[in-house]
DNA sequence: ATTAGTAACTAACAAGTGTTAGTTGAAATT
DNA sequence: AATTTCAACTAACACTTGTTAGTTACTAAT
């Protein structure tokens, strides 16, 4: 546990460095800057930059993943469903504000095997998150719109809410995911 | 006109490459590869590679400027602003989807004056889209729910319309407009 | 006390970066 | 016909990039 000590030392700084200025806007020697070290130090502690990166994304992508495939086999309702999500994603980005912008923004420097991964999760998650609100919409639980635009309209905002929480992030995580559902599902007007 | 083509050539070409991997992981060289010249040739016709990103941006952010201070000016409720507001984004959008992804995801690396306005511009902007959510909960034409959830909802969706416009695009401009409004002011429920 | 491991360092490299200088042939203008 | 402009080119630059090799001081285990 010590052992890894340094190293969750440099992939943390190096995501709060990615969400500041992107992947390859930022360089070893940066990273190493942050931490008060030589560039050529971090590599007693990991492989590449490219580590870094898989490193702070497949994790999450992965708790994602998980949690996701929990509440589709949940026997909820979708509306249950769909505020199970909106928990999930709050809860996350939380946790991991700094991790999530990487995700979001700088997946595609990932390589080969890594990409690949990170696409299958995302598509089936999208795909899940789809399941629901189609059934919901069948059930006549959801209103009848056009579904990409529900999924892409909720997705867009969960996925960036680390942009906003950190900023405005007095707000109590039980008073923001009430106002969120309420949002989300229920409209403003 | 035919003085500035191969210009806007370039400017085009690059807020597609700068779609696909962001402002630092695209050079000169795939920028000319692109249009199947060499890198040095690209200077016959701009100044700089931060040239290119400042046109790609700014012309937009101030396009979104102009048109949110019309609607700030109109004498209409404020739900029908955040209608015109909504169309205003779905309108930019489809015009303009690989400049949206450097304004929405490379403004970072303006330079200088460049991205103190830039700045300037985005706060206004949202400043303004505060006022009127706040006014609309005033008025009790919105419900009273956190003003910054609204907000943050809201915009979240619209800046990120690029993303998901291009894939769908089968759907019809007016018909998202239309869904837009729904799923953001009325609810999916 | 000796060994082995850890985590820092300096020095360097090969490849890639944005950019400049100077040149050339073709097209447009005088 | 002579000249200027345009838009491409080659060659090169100074700098930055990720990464490797080899070394050194300190700590922990034998």
């Amino acid at each position: 546990m010590k052992l890894q000590h340094r190293k969750s030392e440099i992939i943390s700084i190096a995501a709060k460095l990615f969400k500041e200025k992107g992947y390859s806007a930022v360089t070893m020697r940066d990273i190493a800057n942050a931490l008060d070290i030589k560039a050529a130090s971090l590599y007693n502690h990991i492989k590449s930059k490219q580590e870094i990166l898989v490193l702070i994304i497949i994790e999450i992508a992965e708790e994602f993943t998980n949690n996701m495939n929990k509440i589709v086999d949940s026997d909820k309702s979708s509306i249950k469903k769909l505020e199970k999500i909106i928990e999930l994603h709050v809860d996350i980005t939380i946790r991991n504000p700094n991790e999530l912008a990487s995700l979001n923004n700088d997946w595609m420097h990932l390589e080969n095997e890594n990409l690949k991964h990170f696409q299958k999760m995302r598509d089936d998650y999208e795909q899940n998150f789809r399941q629901i609100v189609k059934l919901g919409i069948a059930n006549q639980e959801i209103k009848s719109l056009n579904p990409e635009v529900i999924i892409f309209s909720m997705l867009s905002t969960l996925r960036t809410l680390y942009i906003w929480y950190g900023k405005k992030n007095t707000i109590n995580e039980k008073i923001l995911k009430l106002n969120m559902t309420k949002v989300l599902l229920n409209g403003i007007i």
